[in-house]
DNA sequence: CTGAAAGCGCTTACAG
DNA sequence: CTGAAAGCGCTTACAG
């Protein structure tokens, strides 16, 4: 829409018309698929058929449809097309609180890759166990395209259950147990405990304690089984006191720090499921006065930011959650678009030891 | 595909028929207004009403329908009612980044208050200067209800014009300068600054340094007035090699530290303008050997959950950034409902100074 | 390959 | 206080 003036001046006298005349400008320049096709002399249908990349366009068309849309900036209406169509060009991610590394990972990496598809993210909580009508009421009303399940929920059958009943294409992330018929994501967790086991035996470590993650999470048990294994593997022993329950947050790490150091035979490396405990655990180590890493050894998971704050710094296994971020929304744009069958698909994603200062050699080997 | 029916059964032959029936019956039960309208005995126009919560309804009416409402689990299409209406019933937030403790409070705070209120959130990162194509395109599409702006988008001069052209009630949290006609939220940073000040000032401390938090966000400089006006008001010298600039991050914090700390009268209490900050302090305070608090006083600020890992755990000032995040979406919403005029409104949320084991009175008094 | 037209499920003047 | 009807801006069979 263009404003032709000849000669004339418009004369606005008033801050108020000013700005009635703004808002009405802006209304009318808000152009409409009509306007489009319109200026390109089509149809909607055309047009419509263009901005959706359907086939059976010829190129002159198409050039003209994006010249016109070029022209009047153009942008289609999300509520119109998400009402007319079956798709509503949003995706959710759920998560039980909105705190540390690890789901700011998540979040940042799925709104980046949302919006380089032209996606929004909306994301909802659900802190209780089977909050399945909060769920039912948010699918129901924002009906994503797909959705993200993060620990613990990724692991709540009642609300699996809906997503399927409700054919929302979901992936779950680091989930307990696979499922043959739901995508999920997540770094080879087993592989990456055994990683640790082996090399803390590489050090010449032979008592060391673990502490566990979150029951609810899935890297939790998988970690402990590759850690188990790799210790097995080596015959090192591994009492069940070597064990302790943690729930991946610091105040877990320090109390379970101090049940493996209070064994008659303390550990001299420790392995936390995550680096809050890790924390935690160094925290114990200087109240007590044991020297990291000297009399005592203690790895990290996740290399999230608070790795490289603590000192000693924490040796750690990096995970990249923004690229399985990233991994879901492109995957669950391939099911959702026919590209994929969500059938027993499980995509790994790297992950890599970093060693830094909370590690070493014991002091009697 | 077709059902045939011999009698008075209906035959289903195979699974996929099973799943259409299934889909199909959910399609049949997803309830429209006119369902409820129909089922009410009254007309979709009460219906809305009735939803809607407006006035000039009878008693008798509204009630029929919200009994048609729950019988049918009816809830309202959002894209419809986007569509037809001029409200989205979607909330925006705007950030740079995902991570930290500051940004976790601001989502959970504003996820919990949408979800209270029957709203949505959407989120969108903006980490480039004046990235106005991108929000554009955003508000374009969800023509959100309103909009919280974080640092530093919130000082983004072409941002707020671009809000303000779209007509976009938005609030700005803990922005450098308030402006007459935009809301804002954030704690008063300057008090809390003068509050440390005093505190330090209180124990017996006479040289003190200050890490300046990240010069794009307005706690930043407010915090340092206030610092400086308590100093001042004590007769205490602040001269300009006791001031740091930092930006909010481990690195910068620890880097400040050392500056500090090797000026020829280095201080004994560092106030970091922000917990990240004032870890790195203490990562340079275990390097160089010097015992915190008995050597040095370390003061952080936010009580995110690192102050409490540390140690020695951090004395700070604990500022709830849910509860910012909750008056925002609330205060939004008063605004675009008319209750609220967002002139020259600045909502103070309270602080609290939190002491635990990082500050003490200097060796020397 | 293209277009005319119905329809998605609401809201909102406009009448009464 | 209530209802009939237009309209929001798209998508999608259905014809051609």
């Amino acid at each position: 829409m263009k404003l032709w003036t000849s000669g004339s001046a418009i004369i606005i006298p008033v801050e108020g018309a000013r700005q009635w005349l703004e808002t009405t400008l802006e209304k009318i320049m808000k152009a409409t698929i009509d306007d489009v096709a319109r200026l390109a002399g089509v149809s909607v249908s055309t047009v419509s058929r263009v901005l959706n990349d359907e086939r059976y366009v010829r190129e002159a068309m198409r050039e003209r449809v994006h010249a016109a849309v070029k022209e009047l900036h153009y942008r289609p209406n999300l509520y119109a097309r998400n009402l007319a169509g079956d798709r509503s060009h949003i995706m959710a991610m759920i998560f039980d609180h909105a705190g540390g590394d690890y789901v700011a990972g998540l979040l940042g990496g799925a709104v980046t890759a949302c919006s380089r598809e032209g996606l929004h993210l909306v994301i909802e909580i659900l802190d209780q166990p089977s909050m399945t009508d909060k769920l039912a009421s948010f699918i129901g009303q924002i009906n994503p395209d797909g959705i993200i399940l993060t620990s613990p929920v990724c692991n709540d059958e009642a609300v699996i259950a809906l997503l399927q009943k409700r054919r929302i294409p979901m992936i779950r992330v680091a989930p307990i147990r696979r499922m043959e018929q739901i995508l999920s994501v997540g770094i080879d967790d087993q592989t990456a405990g055994r990683d640790v086991g082996d090399y803390l035996i590489g050090l010449g470590h032979r008592r060391i304690g673990h502490i566990i993650g979150h029951p609810e999470h899935g890297g939790s048990h998988d970690r402990l089984l590759g850690f188990q294994e790799s210790l097995k593997a080596h015959g090192v022993a591994l009492p069940a006191d070597a064990l302790a329950q943690g729930y991946f947050d610091f105040a877990s790490g320090a109390r379970g720090a101090r049940a493996l150091l209070d064994r008659g035979d303390p550990p001299t490396a420790i392995f936390a499921s995550n680096d809050e405990m890790a924390a935690g655990v160094l925290s114990v180590a200087a109240e007590r006065g044991l020297k990291v890493p000297d009399d005592l050894s203690v790895m990290g998971f996740d290399d999230g930011t608070i790795a490289s704050w603590v000192t000693p710094s924490l040796s750690t296994i990096r995970q990249s959650t923004r690229d399985m971020a990233a991994l879901s929304i492109a995957n669950l744009m391939a099911v959702r678009e026919g590209r994929l069958k969500s059938d027993a698909m499980h995509i790994t994603v790297r992950h890599e030891m970093i060693i830094r200062q909370s590690t070493a050699p014991p002091r009697q080997p």
